[in-house]
DNA sequence: GCGGCGATTATGTCTAGACATAATAATCGA
DNA sequence: TCGATTATTATGTCTAGACATAATCGCCGC
């Protein structure tokens, strides 16, 4: 192991055992040095790195200090449906109910917020392991900031997976909340309508400044609504 | 701004813009050096920072390349109840239900999770907005790891908030989920019973190494309940 | 006691080197 | 032609300095 690294772990075991407090000073700069026998530079790289994933804080003169915990700004990753389903159950599938092209509602907030111009390909489909519905995908694409997905065959395709391969690195929004499943939506995931799901909705965006130069930022937008019993998001994390 | 952060953010704009899509080679770091006319460590900083943050990849010998999106790992900040209510309403009250200490339940998966030893501190109470019932907590904390919590009147503190304040850092697992309400919870948040709701458990121990020492690493497992119309997640991030 | 000011000091940023490491590309031998 | 060896090269890590910056502390005068 590096010593920059051995360093940082050295201080974030100190401050996760609990012998170093939240409040508490660490050893500065230049007795780190002295103690590990490297250039202070090495022992720098190895705090800002601490101070960057918000385990400490540093002041000019004062010295770095252990954080106070901040669980408001806990992480959960969002596990992509398809790999892993994949993973889990080994058998997948993707199951295309409606496709078409038509212009963007603006009184849908869902579709405004993408702010496009040029026209979208909606898509419904179902997300199946095991030969199961899973759960229940409605996407919106912008065609003119995607327009090669107007020839895919989405009847065969993950419309997430493709767009991952297609599309490159933009901003998103994520929104989860509980629903109960309407009559349509219950029919297809084979459950009883009002039964209570987990609803996941991601926008995605390109990033600010190429907005204008392709007919709207908005790449898409999707909602996935899993039945309660059948899906949670685990996450392991540190505050 | 200074220089590593200008190569890092010019370097991020190129990628986000779509003009150096996933897998192009993006310029060898002593190119990066002639052209901002510095040492290679600032270069070699701002691309490492980058590649902490999963935007581009770095291989030796080959170069550095824009790194193809994944959305699997996408991330969402879990706000804290209590400040994010005061923020949104500025009115905020948390309500004991119930309180009592007894031994862990072994047939709970909850508690069985913490791997406490000591005594338990069990908590149920509601979260108010405006006098209004906004989410149930059901909180269990380990005595032999937070001694300080038998001493701590609950009706007029949240306990959320009171452990920020005094444990140290550690680790959690989170898991989100939708649930139906059952008879007990809905009548205390007011709702029917069957109301679909989101579920959001968490477990908090202090980090390994220093499990045995305190009677268990296990500092405390939450599981709270909100109405799916009055609550949900929502997060900016970029993937 | 108190407010302002300068000295001190820890961190922030950067340089111009050095050697290590790993992976590719080129070379050479069978 | 194929495989093994060697050379090359980009990144990884580190050093021993340098100057900048900001915040604190103590001193001094009021």
């Amino acid at each position: 192991m590096n010593l920059e690294t051995r360093i940082r772990t050295d201080v974030e075991a100190r401050i996760r055992s609990g012998e170093w407090r939240p409040g508490h000073r660490i050893p500065f700069e230049h007795e780190l040095t002295a103690q590990y026998g490297c250039a202070r530079m090495t022992v720098s790289k190895a705090l800002q790195a601490l101070a960057r994933s918000g385990l400490i804080e540093r002041r000019r003169k004062a010295g770095s200090f252990v954080a106070h915990p901040h669980v408001q700004s806990a992480v959960v990753a969002i596990p992509d449906i398809g790999s892993r389903l994949r993973a889990q159950t080994g058998a997948y599938r993707f199951e295309l109910l409606e496709r078409q092209v038509r212009a963007p509602r603006r009184q849908s907030p869902a579709e405004a917020a993408l702010h496009c111009r040029g026209d979208l390909l909606v898509l419904e489909g179902l997300h199946h392991a095991a030969d199961e519905p899973f759960g229940f995908e409605y996407r919106v694409i912008s065609l003119s900031c995607v327009p090669g997905a107007a020839a895919v065959d989405f009847s065969a395709t993950d419309p997430g997976a493709w767009l991952i391969g297609h599309v490159p690195w933009s901003d998103a929004r994520h929104r989860i909340s509980a629903i109960a499943a309407d009559a349509g939506t219950a029919a297809s995931l084979a459950v009883a309508a009002g039964t209570a799901c987990l609803q996941l909705e991601r926008w995605t965006w390109l990033a600010e400044g190429v907005a204008d130069a392709r007919g709207g930022a908005g790449v898409t937008y999707v909602r996935q609504v899993y039945p309660g019993h059948r899906y949670d998001l685990v996450a392991e994390f540190k505050p």
